[in-house]
DNA sequence: AACTATACCGGTATGAGAATGGGTTTCTCG
DNA sequence: CGAGAAACCCATTCTCATACCGGTATAGTT
């Protein structure tokens, strides 16, 4: 085994992710955040929606400066599921 | 032109991102460091060196969670390059 | 009704991440 | 000297991110 398919654990990951960043758009549109994160708005509707379930490190780094939002509340958000509790 | 070859400057980013995740491993071992991480020695190597200039955003969570970095301070680390300075 | 903007979707193409395995070097310790 | 760890290097392979295209659907405006 080369490279392990995405597991539905990191799928919804994604989509975790997506929900996040689409909601810290708010009222702007798709174009306008992709084009000022530098990337194309195809590429964005992907991430929001969770077809591309793990983007890359500096993609979303880019779109975390055009929305305003913090790496680590980002990470936290997506990966801080419960699971394995204490 | 469907996927744009990374440019140079792409690459001096996974760089600096490499050297940055080098230093924060201090004297653990790669090995270590890599499945405290959950990935495998060889990407780790590929990543501190640059051969791998645009990991994953929760590859790179989860190092920056292995070594105790601030993904925001990562981030700004890599991106925030002297170019154009006055 | 026609036009516009926005978003969703499928398909296609290509570059690159991620993993594996094998090989090499260097160092340290028994 | 031999054994082991640690890191580097290369080749291979699979999967996926990114981008572009065309088409569709909806809502708002004129």
């Amino acid at each position: 085994m080369v490279r392990t398919p995405l597991t539905p654990e990191e799928r919804e990951r994604g989509e975790r992710l997506g929900r996040l960043l689409r909601s810290a758009r708010g009222e702007r549109s798709m174009v306008e955040v992709a084009a000022s994160a530098g990337l194309s708005a195809e590429t964005l509707r992907k991430i929001e929606t969770g077809r591309a379930p793990t983007p890359a490190f500096f993609t979303v780094s880019a779109l975390a400066v055009a929305l305003g939002l913090s790496l680590d509340e980002v990470a936290q958000t997506c990966v801080l599921v419960p699971l394995a509790p204490v």
